[in-house]
DNA sequence: CGAGTCGTTGAACGGAATCAATCGTCGTGG
DNA sequence: CCACGACGATTGATTCCGTTCAACGACTCG
């Protein structure tokens, strides 16, 4: 039961991928809800409007995360969703997952274990967050990514810049702190795995 | 189903509540799980240790937060749990809650839904300090917490600093941004209470 | 009444954001 | 096939805003 994704547990009851446009909405607030989705590729954001039309972000989802899992207990979407970027999602029908749901108990406590674990890690996320130091908080982040036994992790080439996205960090902040860190001794990077020392 | 809370879901399965004095471990990394948690006050910190012994904190669990949910499916614990602050915490026995889940599946529906609005507050509270500037982080965090109709949100009394802890700022930062909002006319405040104008 | 804490404001400092420029790589289309 | 554009990675310089340190009044609780 442990590692399973959304996606796997899930599959019986996925429909399509979907391909937005940059701008393009995947749904709107007060649409039925029907789905629920994974981001594949680009971003999606979740934007929630008050009475006066201010606009509140709920969620910038991006490649790997799940969208709109609430609408599962809800007759019709609370947010606009909007793709930041031309983006792919896959869809997966909500009438389906709550029939499996309900005629597989066990899946039921598999799901469950699917979203403690997506708790544990936005809270371990945000817990860096609290971390005002940019030195400080690449260094925890790192420590929380890195394979417990190798002490490396592999950047998904291309992409200081997500993860910089991640720390809620300027790009130009984490590749100085990287730096940093490096001339002080602290990491290693070569090509796209960054080792840690202690 | 909609707004139940952890506590009343699971209260069948509770047990008793645990005081702890501050620095006092409600549970060591390695010790077999036998129950979940909320706090009822006062502060516990999860934090995991690494080979070479670094810590990683991976979540500060203040009063209404549960904890340990992940040890459901976890024969030990993977992190210690430290009292920060003298606390009082509820605790849930696992093997009555895996009970509970199997034998009515209803009771699982119930709690996924519990778990997928736990993660929508948690992205939600991302997406807030995913945002640099303090005054928009906390105009944004208002719209978040103020009700919808009214546009008001009330301070549970003595906490200004909690948000300022939600919010991931100093507390001098938020009163400073909050007494700029209120001469902007942004905001209004009496007693506890915080009214949005727009 | 004193200790502790919250709320508030002031002043100064420091570090991260921002603006900017360069280099390398990759993909695309002429 | 090469030129061009786009974008990631990197480093420099400057600005600015949030943190930090500090002091004070108000309030609560023992």
């Amino acid at each position: 039961m442990q590692n399973i994704s959304f996606g796997e547990l899930f599959a019986p009851a996925r429909t399509s991928a979907k391909s937005l446009g940059q701008g393009e909405f995947l749904f709107r607030q007060g649409d039925p809800s029907s789905s629920l989705y994974t981001v594949l590729a680009g971003g999606v954001r979740l934007v929630r409007y008050t009475l006066e039309g201010n606009a509140v972000v709920m969620h910038t989802a991006r490649p790997g995360d799940s969208l709109a899992e609430a609408s599962l207990f809800s007759e019709i979407y609370h947010c606009d969703a909007e793709a930041v970027l031309p983006s792919i999602v896959a869809c997966y029908d909500k009438g389906k997952i709550l029939a499996m749901l309900r005629e597989h108990p066990e899946k039921s406590l598999t799901c469950i274990a699917l979203f403690a674990r997506q708790v544990r890690s936005l809270r371990a996320l945000l817990e860096v967050r609290s971390i005002r130091s940019a030195r400080d908080r690449v260094l925890h982040y790192l420590l929380l990514q890195a394979d417990p036994v190798t002490m490396e992790m592999s950047i998904p080439a291309g992409s200081l810049k997500a993860m910089a996205l991640k720390l809620a960090m300027a790009h130009e902040t984490l590749y100085r702190t990287l730096a940093n860190l490096e001339s002080e001794g602290k990491i290693n990077r070569n090509a796209s795995i960054i080792k840690i020392h202690h």
